[in-house]
DNA sequence: AGTGTCAATGCAATTCATTATCATTTGTGG
DNA sequence: CCACAAATGATAATGAATTGCATTGACACT
């Protein structure tokens, strides 16, 4: 498998658009990231590493990436949109904890099966899929 | 069963809020809905029938209608939360046209019943998910 | 090295949905 | 009817995300 630099170079330049420093460091960090961040708390990372980098482009950056299936949205309902990496990554879905904010990656074959065939059910091409589970953990409910 | 009227004033009542005809008018109004309206949506119909009802009370009254348990939010991934009334209504998601913006309303029993089941299994009490699935329709696909 | 061409950048300003503020009005229990 | 907390409408403010713009950078051809 090719890395997710690669991918993105030659996505960039299957777009006539430029490899850039900016670029690279953006993906870069966001790599190694374990946690979903949002594009703030990513600008905080990139910051550290080259404080010249703007706010702008790191929002611009995260736009490609996505587009480029290299890293994926993702809504905690917690008001901002957070990232994940998922180019290489099986597709997974969230259960997060209202409370202490906690999410689990879930993937379950009988749900992702039956997504697809109710849409087909209903003469839709299926693109895209969300689904999050929001509750509370064990930890949270037996307190503290 | 209680009508969602009878429901918004018990609720209101409760919390000690009071039952206003601002209130009450907002609440008829996105009854009578067939479609999954935005807040900015409703407020262009509650104005058509009392002129001097402002946006932050649509605004306002949503978040308590939510709160009662008696209007749901929607995210159709179009950049505005959109409303549908739940009360006395089953529970079900959504099946997206990110073309046309069409949507179908789905329910799955071996869906639900698996929500609950991986929840469960991770210690979480699920107090709620969200579940949309995003194509592109029949129409959109053949037609233009 | 010089030049032309565009895309990319950082910054600041802007957009747009949603919230907060506040002076005034209104519903409700007593 | 009264008292008074809550609600309202107008307006300003917020905050994430986008955009305009002057400048910079990368690359190609000379
Ligand atoms: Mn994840
Ligand atoms: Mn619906
Ligand atoms: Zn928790
Ligand atoms: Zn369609």
């Amino acid at each position: 498998m090719k890395e997710p630099q690669e991918v993105f170079d030659a996505y960039l330049a299957e777009k006539n658009l430029k490899a850039t420093p900016q670029r690279r460091l953006i993906l870069d960090t966001i790599l190694k990231q374990k946690d979903h961040l949002s594009s703030e708390e990513l600008y905080a990372k990139v910051k550290a590493r080259d404080s010249s980098i703007g706010q702008a482009t790191v929002y611009r950056t995260l736009k490609l990436l996505v587009d480029a299936d290299i890293v994926e949205p993702l809504d905690f309902a917690d008001g901002v949109t957070r990232y994940e990496p998922s180019y290489g990554e099986e597709h997974h879905d969230h259960l997060i904890c209202t409370v202490c904010g906690k999410n689990i990656e879930i993937l379950d074959p009988t749900i992702e099966k039956r997504q697809e065939q109710i849409a087909k059910e209903q003469g839709f091409k299926l693109s895209s899929h969300k689904m999050y589970l929001y509750g509370i953990c064990n930890d949270c409910r037996k307190g503290k």
